[in-house]
RNA sequence: GGUCCCGUAGCUCAAUUGGAUAGAGCAACUGCCUUCUAAGCAGUAGGUUUCUGGUUCGAACCCAGACGGGAUCACCA
């Protein structure tokens, strides 16, 4: 437990040990405690409307006589103040500064971890690949890696997984437009990146196959049709069956092209800086499930119609009937999720499974949990959809197929370009090497991709403008690294005066930022419970910038290393310390680096 | 058409899960660099939380309806 819970649940109990003293009558035994508003003096309220009705009385008067039987019995209350029925708790300086001093000496843990770990498996970022990846990949990535890294700071045991879709109609497209386009080039012979070339057949394949239907719409057939006889598209699905069947031409091809995806994937993740434990391909899993489908059978969970098509009725769950194999025997998408989850469990014994998916597939997963709830399977209640919202330009959705996409990539190196041309006017980064000052400005430019796409609840769709390129000022990752960078700036200039190790807090009075500020770092611990029960990474990105927002006034108003009384002196630097750290804690599970000059 | 999600300042997002006078950033305007990094700080302006009812001490949040936007409902993945 946190100090700061056991704090809440400390001033919550005495306030329900003085309401049975003074107001016997009443019974409830739940008394909210929040965060003091700014515009009010104190630290905690406790809200009385609850209790005051149920015990029958004001709740100012029940507030006017609450407050000072506290005060009296508990002493690291200072003091009190009543709003109608809020009752505003400031604890003592004394109370802050054992904190800080807890912190600083280790007898006072950052963070609590969870009651009960578990064995979480992350699967995200698994793209296709039969194109580049765009931002709407990018928002997946970092929504994943965060949600792992802070699972695993909650005290889990987190595999972060990647299924890649490697098979399908859609690889086959690209493989068929580069036959028929490519004249065999490859990365290498024309220096393009390898996901990016081929993504390029898969916009000529669409395009092709679009004159293809005009024609034969203008030949007089419907368009419905011309979807369908479309040459070129026979022709694909004709390479699929010639892919499931193993031919060795097919089969060639499409390990080349999917080796050059992989190469340009590999620099992109690089980049991104995520990573994975384990990776499922696709081509692998795809003929998973069938086994599923026997067992369904056999349990009566399924059943098999005329034509010989299986499918689940979830009509009672206020569902579809869905068909789980087609009536030619074949698994379709469902049938493969389901043995790959199967697999899942059975390979690492995972108690919970999180599928970072985007929210198109809200009923896909509502299918696949209740048909494994059908079959039995315990697992079934360990599965979380993390669904997030699409990202959109301006114009609308993002399609590959038409290259109306913001790709990975080029956005990388355009903000690596704002980030070199902003550090280069400020002039700030005096004694850096060239290798350092690149650094410098990937680390920049990722850390405002990543505090753009994470700071927004995942469930939200958001929308992009190219037009405006994403800000490094204001509520941005930039401005939560300058903010670390000052305080490494100010111990190095200080290093004599070195804050580590053990110190001894003299007894001095706190500023109002500074109990702010003190309160934040130890809340950060409940932050992150938070954030782990609500799957919500923007929860820590929404602190770190709050942290960061309110150390940046406080060193504007305040002499910190300048401070002549030696006790708080010492007292703001460790305070500041505790700050930098936690800001570290923090952005290392947003993945955001946090460099030491900028 | 059925189901699900969303609607907050001009724009992008918050709001401790039903609490106090709905907050930040961007854009606009006013101040502040000879002092620990001005990628900053302080301030001004900007709101009928899409609308209409309801529930209660109290609603952006819960309920009902309307309007607007999106997703999904394939023997595609």
């Amino acid at each position: 437990m946190s100090r700061q819970i056991q704090t809440k649940r400390q001033l919550t109990d005495t306030a329900l040990l003085g309401m049975a003293r003074l107001f016997p009558q009443c019974q409830d035994l739940e008394i909210p405690i929040q965060r003091t508003r700014k515009e009010y003096e104190g630290d905690y309220t406790l809200v009385l409307f609850g209790p005051a009705k149920s015990a029958r009385l004001a709740p100012l008067a029940m507030a006017q006589a609450l407050g000072p039987w506290m005060a009296e019995h508990l002493p690291i209350i200072h003091s009190f103040n009543v709003v109608q029925g809020f009752l505003n708790i400031r604890l003592s300086d004394t109370y802050w500064l054992g904190c800080l001093q807890g912190l600083q000496d280790g007898s006072l843990d950052r963070v609590h971890l969870t009651a009960k770990p578990a064995k979480v498996m992350v699967e995200y970022s698994s793209p296709n690949t039969n194109k580049p990846l765009h931002l709407g990949h990018v928002r997946n990535n970092f929504l994943g890696h965060a949600l792992a890294r802070l699972l695993q700071a909650r005290g889990h045991e987190v595999i972060k997984a990647n299924l890649v879709n490697d098979r399908g109609i859609h690889i086959c497209k690209s493989m068929l437009a580069w036959q028929r386009y490519g004249n065999g080039e490859t990365p290498l012979t024309s220096g393009m990146k390898g996901d990016h070339l081929v993504g390029k057949y898969y916009v000529a394949f669409d395009k092709a196959y679009k004159t293809e239907i005009a024609e034969l719409v203008a030949q007089g057939m419907a368009p419905e049709q011309a979807k369908k006889e479309a040459p070129i598209m026979q022709e694909a699905q004709e390479m699929l069956r010639n892919w499931e069947s193993g031919q060795p031409g097919v089969r060639a091809l499409w390990y080349d092209m999917n080796q050059w995806v992989y190469a340009g994937f590999e620099q992109t993740y690089a980049r991104l800086g995520v990573d994975f434990d384990v990776m499922y391909y696709e081509s692998d899993t795809y003929l998973l499930g069938k086994d599923l489908v026997e067992e369904g059978l056999e349990k009566g969970v399924f059943e098999r119609d005329d034509h010989g098509a299986v499918w689940c009725d979830l009509t009672a769950d206020g569902l579809d009937r869905k068909i789980v194999q087609r009536a030619d025997g074949t698994s379709v998408y469902i049938t493969q999720d389901l043995g790959t989850a199967e697999l899942k469990y059975r390979q690492h014994g995972i108690d919970r499974s999180v599928y970072v998916v985007g929210d198109e597939q809200d009923y896909h997963f509502k299918v696949l949990i209740a048909i494994m709830k059908k079959l039995g399977r315990p697992y079934a209640h360990g599965i979380f959809h993390l669904s997030y919202g699409m990202i959109e330009l301006p114009t609308g959705r993002m399609k590959s197929r038409e290259g109306t996409v913001v790709d990975a990539d080029d956005l990388m190196d355009e903000m690596e370009r704002v980030a070199e041309a902003h550090t280069r006017a400020l002039g700030k980064t005096e004694g850096l090497g060239t290798a350092e000052l690149s650094t410098l400005y990937a680390q920049l430019a990722m850390g405002a991709l990543r505090y753009y796409l994470l700071k927004v609840e995942p469930k939200k769709k958001m929308v992009f403008n190219p037009e405006e390129s994403i800000d490094f000022q204001g509520n941005t990752g930039p401005f939560i690294q300058y903010n670390h960078a000052r305080i490494c700036s100010m111990q190095r200039k200080l290093a004599h005066h070195g804050t580590q190790g053990q110190v001894r807090l003299g007894n001095t009075t706190l500023l109002d930022h500074e109990r702010e500020l003190c309160r934040m770092v130890c809340d950060y611990g409940d932050v992150l419970a938070e954030a782990e029960a609500a799957y919500s990474p923007a929860l820590v990105a929404n602190y770190c910038y709050e942290l960061a927002k309110a150390f940046s006034s406080y060193y504007a108003e305040t002499h910190i290393a300048k401070e002549e009384d030696p006790d708080k002196r010492l007292m703001r630097l460790v305070l500041v310390h505790q700050i930098k750290l936690t800001l570290q804690h923090a952005c290392g599970i947003l993945g955001m680096a946090l460099p030491e000059q900028m």
